[in-house]
DNA sequence: ACCTATGTTCGACATCCGTCGAACTACCTC
DNA sequence: GAGGTAGTTCGACGGATGTCGAACATAGGT
């Protein structure tokens, strides 16, 4: 009856790039989990969550994606039981014009 | 004759730009006060670290100028008691091609 | 010498952030 | 419907971060 307390069916939030602020993109990108999913997507395709392994737990994973996505840099699609998430491109490169490429452009390992 | 514990007459930590993660850098940039701070830079002068009025005291002015600093983003000049900060852009440029432009163009207020 | 102006450093504090295991929801397949 | 799979959410934890006032160091001026 009660569906109070969980957010499963609802739209996942995916806020207008403008409305995010400047430092939130960047502070999305300025984790190395994260930057690494990035990277995974830069090429374009569509991904599910499980792919991105990158040594943390499911909950970690789960949380950067969400970071991700309330930065408004992916967009998730719902697919059974699986989400697929791919790179706003477009989106970013229109609002923020070679912010993308100069990231993905530095050196993976510092 | 102890100068131990203080290291005002000793060289600022500029790190090299390559030596600096990327998620450092991008860090460094996410935070309002010192987006500001390099906003203000961004004209190419060189400033006094007091110049930097953003509603913050100088305790904490002085911590972000730091971090900016140590980020590799900022150059330091000591000339009497002031100290002369300036951006590292060519650097910034070649490292990271279009990123600091890509910043900077952003809308000031998300 | 004193006083002032410019910055830095030092605790201290509150908050945020990354991380995890455990519990949970939703869906798919037998 | 029982079980398995894919992810999310919930506390909890430790460590990083932004903020400040106070104390300090240094240089310059009177």
């Amino acid at each position: 009856m009660s569906n109070i307390g969980y957010a499963g069916h609802m739209e996942l939030h995916e806020p207008e790039l403008r409305e995010v602020p400047v430092t939130n993109v960047l502070a999305a990108l300025a984790d190395d989990v994260r930057l690494q999913i990035v990277r995974a997507l830069a090429g374009g395709g569509e991904y599910a969550c499980g792919t991105f392994e990158f040594g943390v737990s499911k909950a970690t994973r789960s949380h950067h994606l969400k970071v991700l996505r309330e930065a408004g840099l992916t967009r998730t699609r719902v697919a059974g039981t699986s989400r697929y998430v791919r790179l706003r491109r477009e989106e970013l490169e229109r609002l923020y014009p070679g912010l993308l490429d100069a990231v993905l452009a530095a050196p993976a390992r510092a």
